[in-house]
DNA sequence: GCCGAAAGTTAGGCGCCCCTAACTTTTATG
DNA sequence: CATAAAAGTTAGGGGCGCCTAACTTTCGGC
């Protein structure tokens, strides 16, 4: 019987560090597990029967941890959120990349598939459109220390444009 | 003495609606706490004394709340992440409003200071460079339902300027 | 193949936050 | 001003996730 209900944070955690696991060494083993997550052997004992419990993941005591696919698909779409928060919190609003990982890491959580699914083509809208791209982003970086300077709209939006033209 | 052990996302819940009906109602009572936060009143019994022995509240059993002012101050911030990340979602997403309210009472207790500040300059910067502005997030808005239109950059990019123009 | 170290499990305990049920205090109304 | 209703508290219990300590299983090297 398949579980509809919610998975908690932790939970989801567990299936996204068993995921990058599995995709480096075919299995996660519960000591890799409890490092990555920095948490007693003890709990993520606990964690995995109630993950095995939801049939989210192949795993006996003693022995080591691989995703079902009903975990596997749960688990791409925890670390797909997760990516995409991060590349957000780094590129665009230009936070450093380990507390961009902390804050991904629980912003993951928290965010539906059609938040996300917004972000994504936010995201990628500010990569394609000509009035955003990187150029724009750079500015966005240098005025966020200060404040933002007029002076430079008349420059900057020539620059664009032309910069728009070539790509043609 | 002053904890500064780092506070629940539930009591960060309580102080923020405290706050909120302190300044509707001057003060708070338990009643409307536990309707506004949807738990029962023994709940917010338990939270009161919480918040009360970090000092963070005025409270006596069978007596009303007030913030104390150190208790304001956290949660005037908390209420300011609340408010930014909740105009981000509706206005730069279009995520809609009541779905943005709930994501933002989330993600409000994952995103320190610097992250928030960061986001409130981006926003800014959205609202004031005139790469970006209104009729930009509208495009996006447009065009996040479907795929990106070249066509329209050429004519756009004129716009853009001649808005600019305009303003000066 | 034995044995110690490493890996994993179980038991028991703690903090947090929530609940219901039974109780007490406050209040408002006749 | 008495008393019933409303507001608030306490007691007790549950789920979750974490911990340490004591135990068991597995595995690598002699």
């Amino acid at each position: 019987m398949s579980r509809k209900m919610e998975l908690s944070e932790s939970l989801e955690d567990y299936l996204e560090v068993i995921l990058q696991l599995q995709e480096t060494n075919k299995v996660a083993r519960a000591t890799e597990i409890a490092e990555k997550m920095r948490v007693s052997l003890a709990s993520v004992t606990a964690s995995l029967r109630k993950l095995r419990e939801r049939e989210l993941i192949n795993y006996a005591p003693y022995k080591f941890v691989t995703l079902t696919s009903k975990g596997q698909t749960i688990a791409r779409e925890i670390f797909r959120k997760h990516k995409i928060i991060k590349d957000f919190l780094i590129r665009v609003l230009t936070i450093e990349a380990p507390k961009a990982e902390l804050t991904a890491c629980r912003i993951e959580h928290t965010m539906d598939r059609a938040a996300i699914n917004k972000l994504v083509k936010f995201v990628a809208f500010i990569d394609t459109c000509p009035r955003a791209g990187k150029d724009w982003l750079q500015r966005f970086s240098k005025c966020s220390s200060t404040e933002f300077d007029w002076e430079q709209c008349d420059h900057c939006l020539d620059e664009c444009k032309k910069h728009h033209q070539k790509r043609k």
